[in-house]
DNA sequence: TTGATTATTAAGAATGATTCTCATTTTCAT
DNA sequence: ATGAAAATGAGAATCATTCTTAATAATCAA
């Protein structure tokens, strides 16, 4: 569609794998153009959509990893089991993830700072009663997503 | 190990059966009397273990679907993708889940009265913001469990 | 209890998502 | 521009889960 749009998501995506010292290829530059220009997380079957033949499913889920593995992108599951990826911003604030049940669409959302401030309190107390640490938490909700409602 | 509790577990996963109507077969009873017994979400992989070949691996994954359409387990997943199923109480209180990162154990733990009200009232925002609804939430803790800090 | 009816199981084949293998291609420092 | 090292593509392999079907077990009426 847009040139000029194109071709800025091109410049991030090669100083994203730049300033990761990892060479600058097409399947990762693919990848990470969709999901910049898509802007939500998505799944492994919506990229393959989305990318129209031009990476090999092998090479797909490798990109996945190793971007993952860099931290480039982060990786879930929904509530049935699909793999969702989505783009790790270097500004990324804390944010959770609504499930639609039955599309399986996912969206992100943030929680007040308030309650995310509290629910790192009880956190802390779950650490000290159970003798764990831990390293990262997740609010998710399963629900009919507008268009699903609407069936 | 003790017949006392195994007679009893016995009994409790008969009324239990009985009471959603279905048949009471053996491989029904097993997973009941096993989840019984832990007393603890089970990976699929460690109902197999305690069930030591006295069901088949395909009427497992049936009878656990079938106990869960009839809401007697629940089944979720872990961060690893890993199947984790847990009987479901009539006293049960909502809970949420802590997962080890490393050796895949889940626990589970509740939190306060008070965190889980303003929980639900931010869900309620969520969902006039978004326009949907909401049909379970879940807050999903990932961490390093006691033995594997040791190691 | 028995026997007929229906539901359930066991075993292995089929499926589907993901990973692995390795020959070929691409990248990038020189 | 060149060659060593890294990455890719295509398809085979793997693994968890589901499906198929013949055999078995549970239920219920007589």
């Amino acid at each position: 569609m847009s040139t000029m749009k194109d071709k800025s998501r091109r410049e991030v995506s090669k100083t994203l794998l730049a300033s990761k010292n990892i060479s600058i290829t097409k399947p990762r530059l693919l990848l990470l153009e969709i999901l910049l220009a898509q802007n939500r997380p998505l799944t492994v079957e919506q990229v393959v959509k989305l990318s129209k033949g031009r990476i090999a499913l092998s090479s797909l889920y490798r990109v996945i990893n190793d971007l993952r593995e860099l931290s480039v992108i982060a990786e879930f599951q929904t509530p049935d089991n699909i793999k969702v990826i989505e783009l790790i911003g270097h500004d990324d604030t804390h944010h959770h993830h609504i499930f639609c049940g039955s599309c399986g669409s996912v969206t992100d959302f943030e929680i007040t700072d308030q309650l995310e401030t509290d629910l790192e309190k009880e956190i802390q107390k779950i650490e000290d009663k159970y003798a764990l640490s831990v390293i990262s938490h997740s609010l998710e909700l399963l629900s009919l997503c507008v268009r699903c409602q609407e069936k």
